[in-house]
DNA sequence: ACCTGAACACCGTTCAAGT
DNA sequence: ACCTGAACACCGTTCAAGT
């Protein structure tokens, strides 16, 4: 890759990061390059899809959440706190950029994206922290990874409608925690003592 | 209203309905306008937004999840049965026309909008339920009705995205009404004997 | 090999002209 | 009062020309 070429990939990736976290995953690509000072075509070279992009954008990231939930295997005895715990980490990685929350609820559906393959890893390791907590009877086993991602995504796309909302109207704010919570109280299989659910 | 005018009206419903259950709800109202054979002024004339539309399309329907929420309180003494029938019927509502889980999870934090008020009272009747099995102590009494539908909402938009890769791929479908049952449980206070969550 | 940006396609929305 | 559709705006995407 010419040297100019990757300093160009490195500066829309960068651009498009603050981009994003400004008006959302949605931004106008064109507004993306023009900040990055290159031409369209040039950011269509480099990621032909805007998923392209954000997978690019989020790399690093999911490369943290793969770490944490593979720790958390390890060192957390406990299969309820460890998947609670990971479970709040991606919640708060899915709110991090508006429109983040449903582009991933697509992705996890799809690995032939490049947003879906970078999900991978991360979705294999949260995979493993329920199956753990299923196969210790502290989960019910009828439900699997995707159907977890999915109502933790319902809950972030959830809050971000609301916050759109918050000027006009009376209705109190969407706590993702509180939601999550309902969530996870709802994976228990209630077999076992679990007094978690507080 | 003037004949034609109410003619027009009437036909850009019944072709707005049968465009959003072939192509969702992000059908174009281009599109339509031509189904409908008249201007797409026309149509902007009667239905300034996109909402308007759909508001106007639902309106029975929602009279309808209203009457049963009421008859519901009425008639059924156990409020969790009560709930969980009526979500239900929420959910397989929500799931009639592709992106309406979306838009309605929009509406219902904003009344301001048609589909927000057309909303209402079924969100009134409904809020009814929860909040009667809440003073029961069937439900805990930290979760609002908003926090329901949000969750609710959630359910059919995995749903849909993921029946939009099925194709592709080899993970098994969502099942709505398993989530449903995840969140039910999750609602529940388990103070009380409460042995429906099987 | 890479970059550029004009050009095309598509859709939502408005509004002047017509009935 | 209502209808029409051309016109405008905006954005995504492609591709011929240039370096």
């Amino acid at each position: 890759m010419r040297a100019d070429a990757l300093r160009n990939r490195e500066r829309l990736v960068e651009v498009a990061q603050s981009a994003f976290a400004t008006n959302g995953i949605e931004t106008s690509l064109e507004e993306i390059a023009r900040q990055a000072g290159v031409g369209i075509g040039t950011l269509y070279r480099r990621f032909p899809r805007r998923e392209d992009l954000i997978a690019a954008v989020l790399a690093e990231r999911y490369l943290k959440l793969t770490e944490c939930a593979l720790t958390l295997a390890e060192h957390r005895k406990d299969a309820d706190a460890a998947l609670t715990e990971w479970l709040t980490l991606l919640v708060e990685h899915m709110a991090i950029y508006r429109g983040l929350s449903l582009a991933v609820k697509e992705a996890i559906h799809d690995q032939s994206t490049a947003l879906g393959r970078t999900c991978k890893e991360m979705m294999d390791a949260g995979t493993a922290l329920l199956e753990r907590g299923q196969s210790l009877g502290v989960f019910r086993t009828d439900v699997n990874f995707y159907d977890v991602m999915s109502l933790c995504s319902g809950i972030v796309t959830a809050v971000e409608r609301r916050a759109e909302k918050l000027a006009d109207s009376d209705i109190p704010p969407v706590d993702p925690y509180l939601l999550l919570d309902v969530v996870l109280k709802g994976l228990r299989s209630g077999v076992l003592g679990g007094g978690a659910g507080g």
